[in-house]
RNA sequence: GGCGGAUUAGUGUAGAGGCCUAGCACGCGACCCUCUCACGGUUGAGACUCGGGUUCGAAUCCCGGAUCCGCUACCA
């Protein structure tokens, strides 16, 4: 289409907490952009005063650095467009909003609130259009005087784009293809709200991508609606020719029942929608983050990545930079993906077990502090290398490790059922002494120590070895016994042994 | 209601007229591995929304119904 720089923009209200499907956004934002070595940049959309949060700004800065998503430029950036916050653009806008309106582009409107509402209710299907907004008070029904009149007394008014009707308006869409709709069935839309002075999104977003130099308008599909009004606009405003590329991605929606995905669905079945931990400060209400639950964000950004895309062939673990590489318009889905947080954890999962045994003794170290328990790095990776392989979070690693810390208090009742033999007193009995004489305490020469000595013996290993575990871990689980009583050492193994012997009853 | 979009197993998806006896992954089940739990490997159940066309032939193209999603604000 166009040999221009690829720009494209990330745009989020600041009205709370960033929704996980805006960070999907940003994301195939960043992998067009990257894909094809253009910008992506931050603009907050602030221009409803009443919704705007505090916080808000930063916590979506934060999220996009935890997730390893760079902008280059915009809010907290910088760059040769600033500013790029709406509400500090008001002048720009009042521009261009008198452009239109002396381009018979668009025109005043007094209607109040009330007003509107009686409108809507007298006729079906009402909307402010070419068919009734000579039923309004604006400056097209009114005399140039009067709106000169009721502006100059102070009267709050409206700027409304005027839509010609009766024209087919198309827009191409990089993931739907051509839509074609007529602007009989689109409003005279609210551009700019002298009340406050600032733009609605249609305006202020047309203006900026334009004066920003944005290339491609990638967003969610609640936008299609309203794209021929933007084509329009860029129409009325001169702009046709460098009119962005738009592509609608599809919506997330709830893992179950209808509907978007939303902050309840993530109460309800126990998964975040946030990024990162937002405390709501109106309400005090507090939202875990993918960050707080341990998720790692190479995992969140793969996953979400896979959400509406995919690479046209078989293979699902991507880093971010190959992402980039495989990431293409072709391959996002139409229709909405409900959210898989299952799949989620799995990546996660899959994340995990590939990190090297360094790394995950890394994110064990912090727990361990926490439990006020000294443990040497070098042992640290150690025991992570044994049990890494069944870890969907790090919190995981106290439940799989704890026994290697903290003797058992108590033997699960299912393994001793399951598990404990009539022999089994004996043969531990005898096993105390077996490992009471191996002076080389490997992991390697007791397997071999013990195995002999129970084929000389005849004993059933599964017996042998299950009742074994249960002494020193307290239940039937955990990773190769002999690796375990290693670490653990002679000492405290047959005390473990001992003391079990004397709490378990046959 | 109006307008737009969508529709492959429970979920995410592959599939762009014959390669489809519809592939992969998550989840679920079984088996193998094994001292247990995991990991890993093998494997099972499980889908083309429904009707009509077009065609020698349709998951793939066309039309219609159904369902779902979105929009329908002086919110984005």
């Amino acid at each position: 289409m166009t040999d221009r720089k690829v720009r494209v923009r990330f745009a989020p209200s600041p009205t709370g907490a960033l929704h996980i499907g805006g960070v999907r956004t940003a994301l195939y934002n960043y992998l067009y952009a990257k894909k094809h070595g253009g910008d992506l940049l931050l603009r907050i959309e602030d221009t409803d005063s009443n919704r705007f949060v505090p916080g808000a700004e930063d916590y979506i800065i934060e999220s996009f650095r935890w997730l390893g998503i760079k902008f280059d430029e915009g809010v907290g950036i910088g760059g040769d467009h600033a500013p790029y916050r709406q509400s500090e653009r008001r002048e720009i806008y009042k521009k261009y909003v008198d452009q239109l309106l002396n381009d018979g582009h668009a025109y005043i409107a007094f209607d109040t609130p009330e007003e509107l509402e009686a409108m809507r209710a007298a006729t079906p299907n009402f909307q402010y259009d070419a068919r009734t907004r000579n039923q309004g008070k604006n400056s097209l029904t009114l005399s140039k005087e009067e709106v000169e009149k009721r502006i100059a007394a102070g009267e709050k008014y409206v700027v409304r784009v005027k839509i010609e009707p009766n024209e087919d308006v198309e827009v191409d869409d990089m993931v739907r293809g051509k839509v074609v709709i007529n602007s009989n069935v689109l409003d005279d839309k609210v551009l700019y709200k002298a009340a406050d002075e600032l733009p609605t999104y249609h305006l202020a977003n047309i203006v900026d991508d334009h004066l920003m130099e944005i290339s491609h308008v990638i967003r969610g599909e609640e936008w299609l609606p309203s794209a021929p009004l933007h084509v329009l606009l860029y129409r009325y405003l001169g702009w046709a020719d460098t009119m962005p590329q738009f592509a609608h991605l599809p919506l997330l929606l709830k893992p179950e029942g209808n509907g978007k995905l939303s902050k309840r669905d993530g109460d309800r079945l126990g998964f975040p929608v946030f990024p990162l931990r937002w405390v709501d400060p109106k309400t005090g209400d507090v939202s875990t983050g993918y960050r707080e639950e341990g998720y790692l964000p190479e995992a969140v950004v793969n996953f979400l990545a896979l959400m509406g895309w995919n690479p046209g062939n078989d293979q699902e673990i991507f880093s971010l930079d190959q992402l980039v590489d495989a990431f293409s318009f072709e391959h996002v889905s139409k229709a909405g993906a409900r959210f898989d947080y299952k799949k989620a954890m799995w990546f996660n999962h899959e994340y995990l077990i590939n990190k090297s045994d360094a790394d995950v003794a890394a994110l064990f170290m912090p727990i361990l502090a926490e439990k006020n328990i000294k443990c040497d790095v070098a042992a640290a990776e150690k025991i992570v290398s044994m049990v890494k392989g069944r870890l969907n979070f790090p919190k995981d690693l106290w439940e799989e490790t704890s026994f290697f810390f903290e003797r058992p208090t108590e033997y699960d009742e299912k393994s001793l059922k399951k598990r404990w033999k009539p022999e089994s007193r004996e043969i531990l009995t005898n096993l105390m002494d077996i490992l009471a004489r191996i002076d080389d305490f490997t992991s390697k020469n007791m397997e071999d120590v013990v195995m002999k000595w129970i084929e000389a013996n005849g004993y059933n290993t599964g017996t042998v070895m299950n009742s074994f575990r249960i002494t020193i871990v307290g239940a039937a689980k955990g990773p190769h016994m002999f690796d375990v009583i290693e670490v653990l050492g002679k000492e405290e193994t047959i005390d473990r042994v001992r003391i079990a012997l004397e709490k378990i009853k046959d």
